[in-house]
DNA sequence: AGTGACTCTGCAAATTTTTTTCATTACATT
DNA sequence: AATGTAATGAAAAAAATTTGCAGAGTCACT
């Protein structure tokens, strides 16, 4: 059995009295600064049981934010949670990946218990969420645990910080446009995903404007490789095959080039392919892969300094609905370029 | 300001007196088990001032693991909380991923401070940690926050589960016997890592103990995709090369790759190559990549009944050094087995 | 140097919260 | 029906926390 921890153990271990530790610790004015923070680093050390966000932000020794998602496998997520953890870099701050694939309890539920398990705020990322969902969330979250969603929707309900997906498409369009091809296609993404839409909106708008670009082929995906496989097989016994093709992300991208490059298809001479997310993979492939950049460190700085201002304003929470976009750029590389003879030699001299 | 939560709450809340309450919370013995599980439940909902682990592990609505690692980029973090993840289903273990790598605070302070942050036990993942390294963790963490490892140690201080990284050497090297290869090479992993040294001796002894084999090539890596690119520079400018290769870890065999590739060296015609980890890039590659296959899932659910003993047991914590080793199997692709003409198309006709 | 306004602190009293004692009830066993 | 046991609430006791008050510094101004 522990022993109770009291203010009179508090006093002992600061060596102030009883009265003074209360008064810190309940923040009745008339304590001094330094004082005060030596009495909650001394309740936290010694486990005081303070209910959480009873320490005001500037005292606290550090500040945990939970990154809520639902899938795991793949880079993508390692690279987002990568991203969050390194913009986390000299700050107090600590995040935390927390699950809620595996478990029977519903995400709303999950969320809301964060602020019991001394979580001061939550960062979302659940793209399949509908308006309803977040209106739900919304109703049932605890009023001081601030949110913030990175999750493109139509009709943000809460704030939103995002990539430009938009601006990703329009950047793919461009670049073929620039690198001479004329006749387009798309692989996109799941229809119910905003940002999926976005990404295709950007690149279709591209086209529509330009005098050299035709959109010639397209093909529903649902960012899995395996749709990528599929969408190559359309590709293959389409009448009109395109010159490039711009998938959604980098998971179709790679289904696509997998099956394609086993049908003797060259990328990029035969057809050009650019991606959306920029995984660590691009860099590795053979071919290297023209794709998206999405700059995650960024994306977690601006919501990291979303959520302190909001911790400090502390009072009422506003779910404004405000959303800010991180700009992309576009990481080209040897799918969408011509190549300089780097694969001529490959395999040609086999029997 | 939130009004004081007292007994007096969960005792209107509960319609039980003040008195069953405190008997309850404080587990002084008469107490109906109904009560005490209402009772708790009504205090955590409320949010009275629990001090963490005041409450019994079965009477929990939810059990708070961290698994502590370091580095996050790339597949292999992202494989090994997936795992864990899932190993949680069903039961009400909560996992999440904490960080050690973008922060000022000594690793061991991020560790102590978990039991004040809500956490009940952590998983480590610091194959950079030695010995004396673990046993200033031992002695700084709490003595009730049980504490498993899962990076194998050569002299293990503290609980380990672990793969079976020997026997993955060792079913390498089998393979290529059996595949006809004769002559064999090691890109070995970190001389520091005991689990590199392991899959090394698997290897090594396996070739030892074999009339067929012989090991003609020894290059010493980092796990770096970067080291797998030198490893093949090395390679290329040896005298005698190997027929088939083992990469001690999936970051190099891609980077060897990619440079063989390149280099127009046909795998595994001209070399035969074999990885560890079996990433999920593995099955996506050209060719496809033949790697020891690390079942996280196991890793995680074995991990997590270990710490739930632990729990239950409360009382004395023995960091008893006992090592329990995940059986590990290989997949075999296309990295390391004849091919039938797949690639025999693939740039041929060009000019 | 003296004065007053101010802030911060500790002691002790006042108040609140929690624990314990004790009587009562319900229910099972003999 | 008598006895024993466990669980409970009311009230008393104990413990913990907050508050009133006085004193000690500090600082600006005379």
């Amino acid at each position: 059995m522990y022993e109770k921890v009291t203010l009179k153990h508090i006093a002992d271990d600061t060596g102030l009295s009883i009265s003074t530790v209360s008064r810190a610790l309940s923040q009745t004015g008339k304590i001094s600064s330094e004082n005060q923070k030596i009495v909650f680093e001394s309740a936290h050390r010694l486990n005081y049981p303070l209910s959480t966000s009873q320490t005001p932000v500037d005292l606290r020794s550090s500040i945990n934010i939970a990154l809520v998602t639902r899938h795991y496998t793949g880079e993508f997520y390692a690279s987002l949670f990568e991203g969050f953890d390194k913009s986390t870099e000299g700050t107090k701050i600590t995040m935390n990946l927390t699950s809620v694939s595996h478990t029977d309890k519903p995400t709303i539920q999950i969320i809301s218990d964060l602020k019991n398990s001394q979580y001061d705020a939550a960062v979302i990322f659940l793209p399949e969420f509908t308006a309803a969902d977040y209106m739900e969330l919304l109703e049932f979250i605890p009023a001081n645990l601030p949110i913030v969603s990175i999750a493109p929707i139509a009709n943000p309900v809460m704030d939103t910080v995002t990539f430009d997906n938009y601006r990703g498409g329009y950047l793919v369009a461009s670049h073929f446009e620039e690198r001479g091809f004329k006749n387009l296609g798309i692989i996109q993404g799941p229809i119910k995903h905003s940002e999926a839409m976005l990404r295709k909106s950007g690149f279709i708008d591209y086209i529509h404007a330009s005098d050299n670009l035709n959109l010639v082929w397209q093909f529903n995906g649902d960012y899995s490789f395996l749709k990528g496989k599929e969408a190559y097989e359309n590709f293959k016994h389409s009448d009109v095959k395109p010159d490039a093709i711009f998938c959604s992300n980098d998971g179709m991208t790679l289904g696509f080039m997998h099956s394609a490059i086993r049908d003797g298809v060259h990328i990029p001479c035969d057809v050009a392919v650019a991606g959306f997310d920029d995984l660590p993979t691009c860099e590795l492939y053979t071919p290297t892969i023209t794709s998206v950049h999405t700059p995650y460190d960024i994306l977690g700085k601006k919501t990291l300094e979303l959520i302190f201002n909001r911790l400090k304003q502390s009072s009422t929470v506003q779910h404004s609905g405000y959303t800010s976009l991180v700009p992309v750029s576009l990481s080209v590389r040897e799918s969408s370029t011509d190549l300089s003879n780097v694969f001529r030699k490959y395999y040609q001299e086999l029997p």
